[in-house]
DNA sequence: TGCACGATCTCG
DNA sequence: GAGATCGTGCAT
């Protein structure tokens, strides 16, 4: 197995978000403990028009990140407690972001960042050179349920509806 | 310089 | 159904 490369992010935030799903994501602790998991559930951020995008607010030292080339990680503090994992998408001056909301057995992008040890020092982090988090090749899946994205009524209604939220359904048994 | 709020979760 | 808890953006 393989680590995804630079190409893979540069691509737009909904393809990545989709793509992402199945694939492994990597964790090297500091104490030498590697944890693998699969990537369940994504949301996809794009571009300053999406009012759901932190980036809508414009160019700040916090979205800055975002601006640049995909394959970075954007992290964030949500309500004074929770690291959200955010991978950054697409090309220069292009702000988008695919949100990590689930892995196998961790549902909840505020889980997520707990289980993984992230924090803000992991802002800006190249996911594709990186030896503490990256993100393995895996095959396309197939199940893939398509939703609006969560906790984001404030975005108006042009875009709280965007079917940009990807969920990797189990295999029904035939 | 202050204030209201958020891409959440847990407990009661 | 409410509290925990704090960086950020915008108002003052």
């Amino acid at each position: 197995m393989s680590r995804l490369t630079s190409d893979f992010y540069k691509q737009d935030a909904v393809t990545v978000a989709e793509k992402l799903l199945g694939k492994t994501l990597v964790r090297a602790l500091d104490d030498g403990t590697i944890s693998q998991y699969t990537i369940t559930e994504t949301e996809a951020y794009l571009g300053e028009e999406d009012l759901a995008c932190h980036a809508s607010k414009g160019r700040t030292p916090r979205t800055e990140v975002m601006y640049g080339e995909g394959g970075h990680i954007y992290v964030y503090l949500i309500y004074g407690m929770y690291w959200m994992l955010n991978i950054v998408t697409g090309t220069v001056n292009h702000p988008e972001a695919v949100l990590i909301r689930g892995l196998d057995k961790i549902i909840g992008s505020g889980k997520v960042g707990r289980k993984l040890s992230i924090d803000k020092s992991f802002y800006g982090e190249n996911i594709t050179a990186s030896s503490r988090i990256w993100i393995n090749e895996a095959p396309d899946v197939l199940n893939i349920t398509k939703a609006s994205r969560i906790g984001i009524d404030y975005a108006g209604e042009e875009w709280k509806d965007k079917p940009w939220r990807f969920i990797l359904t189990e295999n029904e048994p035939k």
